[in-house]
DNA sequence: CAATGCGATGCATTTTATGCAGCAGTAGGG
DNA sequence: CCCTACTGCTGCATAAAATGCATCGCATTG
């Protein structure tokens, strides 16, 4: 929006640090960015940056301006929406912060589906660690987080939570392949690949080791879930991971048998937007696709 | 604020209900108005008028947005209210609705009282029936509702809430001045005043007569809650008012006694403000007063 | 059928925003 | 201790945008 341009001049100042830097990725001059700024100051009636001998600091009040900024540009997001909505058309963009098990085959088949219906919305994926994940959608920088066990929960209004126990990945090789469930020490007899310790899957195999007076030590870890995978997949490690970040459809060299609930009761898997706001058409229908599917699968 | 004049202009042209009406009271040609509200229709990518033969009219999709211009100017609002709260110096303006019976005695004390301490906070104060009281809440159009008995109560949040018996008023020279407690059945004897149907003491009584398979028929029925206390004090008839409108010191001719709670149970006196969001400072300063004010009396 | 009120538009003018060049001030490095 | 590099700020000429005026076409109204 044009007549709005001062609000994104704020950011870029608010971003780059400095009048000049953001001068330059405005497509503007220092002198007029500048100008604007202190006009708008003087409009608003307090000054919102303060300044600084090498550059440029949003005050207290630049802070609550920025999250009002923020806050609109959202809302005014939701109006769009509903607008298009309302004409029949169905355009609209989707955010989401969503964790890396998600991203194999669950959110490309999702997004897939839903644009065959809707091919004017478009989406935005980002890859967060559930702590990101959060701060994403308090930062209005995601419309939707879908997270495993999420952390702090403040700002996170729960559209759907379904249960997801852990299950171990390994080759068809290997000795437990034949098994039907699995007990966490039957685990601990072999090479065990493991994500790092941010994320949830990690925290719950930690919390049940503990309890059963052992301690985890992986031959490799690794920040992705590929690598937990395949890893297992090639030799005769363990891996683990959570339901929705496997291959409904069976894989031939991979297998994966569940954990025992008796050793890890596994974790909660959320999909929720920020509270207190209005989703646009565009989210609030793919976030209800979303938790059609994660409940019938 | 300057920058955000468009939206005004369109709230204009909504309230006027043309474009030359509209650039009269915007002080503006309306050559001009009409080129900017193109331009801005353009920009957002919708019309958000009707063109009717008689002037323009807003379509849904300009429904929509002119709910986001109000929500963003009140945000704005609170915004700058706490941007001045945190300067130090407590500045604001503070919008309420609020029956007639607050007006006599209860909210010019409490004003003044705040106004005592914060001299730089403005107050706006509508005169309101239960209805429009809360329809103001919606439309904006105020921060803060104080109202006996509200109706609907979609979009009212309640801040706080304090029970009010019905007092019969009249003059200390009334054959029932004596009493400490009235029946209604005592009153009906004599000529009564009340107020009109859309009030909610006429309505608590109007159930309560029911009740008693008597019919209420007012020798005077006025819109005005001053002429009911004046009328009851002046002749021979008996008024009613909520005791928040009653002055707490007696007065020389008039007195007020309690119906019994046996025939009228009362009413709830509710504060409240608009669901959903959050109050500029001041407003919420001179809230959290009142309600201590409303229940120490 | 004329009168009235409406939104839209072409064109000249005014107002506003921008770009350029240069100022003063501060931090960091040799 | 000075020098460089970076900062925000400002005077002035210019470019861009908004506005006002006059007018058109259209639909309703009396």
């Amino acid at each position: 929006m044009r007549h709005n341009r001062i609000y994104d001049m704020i950011e870029a100042v608010h971003r780059a640090g400095s009048i000049r830097k953001a001068a330059e990725e405005t497509n503007i001059t220092s002198s007029a960015l500048n100008r604007r700024i202190q006009a708008f100051e003087e409009e608003f009636g307090a000054e919102i940056f303060e300044r600084l001998p090498r550059g440029m600091r949003l005050n207290p009040a630049g802070e609550l301006l920025l999250h009002h900024i923020r806050m609109q540009r959202q809302d005014l997001a939701r109006v769009h929406s509903q607008v298009a909505d309302l004409s029949g058309v169905r355009r609209g963009h989707v955010k989401i912060a969503c964790s890396q098990a998600l991203l194999p085959y669950f959110l490309p088949r999702q997004i897939s589906i839903y644009r065959a219906e809707f091919p004017g919305v478009t989406f935005s994926v980002n890859v967060r660690d559930r702590i990101q994940a959060e701060r994403d959608l308090s930062n209005f920088e995601s419309d939707l987080a879908l997270v495993f066990e999420p952390a702090h929960m403040v700002d996170f209004k729960i559209l759907h939570a379904v249960h997801q126990p852990i299950m171990a990945v390994m080759s068809r090789a290997h000795p437990l392949a034949g098994k039907t469930e699995l007990r966490l020490r039957e685990c601990l007899e072999y090479d065990l690949v493991l994500p790092g310790p941010q994320y949830g899957v990690r925290g719950l195999l930690e919390l049940a080791a503990q309890r059963a007076g052992r301690k985890l030590e992986p031959v490799v870890e690794t920040e992705s879930f590929e690598m937990v995978r395949h890893y297992a997949a090639f030799g005769q490690s363990i891996g683990f991971q959570i339901p929705v970040g496997l291959d409904q459809l069976a894989r031939p060299e991979m297998i994966s048998i569940p954990l025992s609930q008796i050793d890890v009761a596994g974790g909660e898997l959320l999909l929720g937007h920020q509270r207190g706001r209005t989703l646009p058409v565009a989210a609030l229908k793919f976030a209800s696709q979303v938790a059609k599917a994660l409940s019938t699968r």
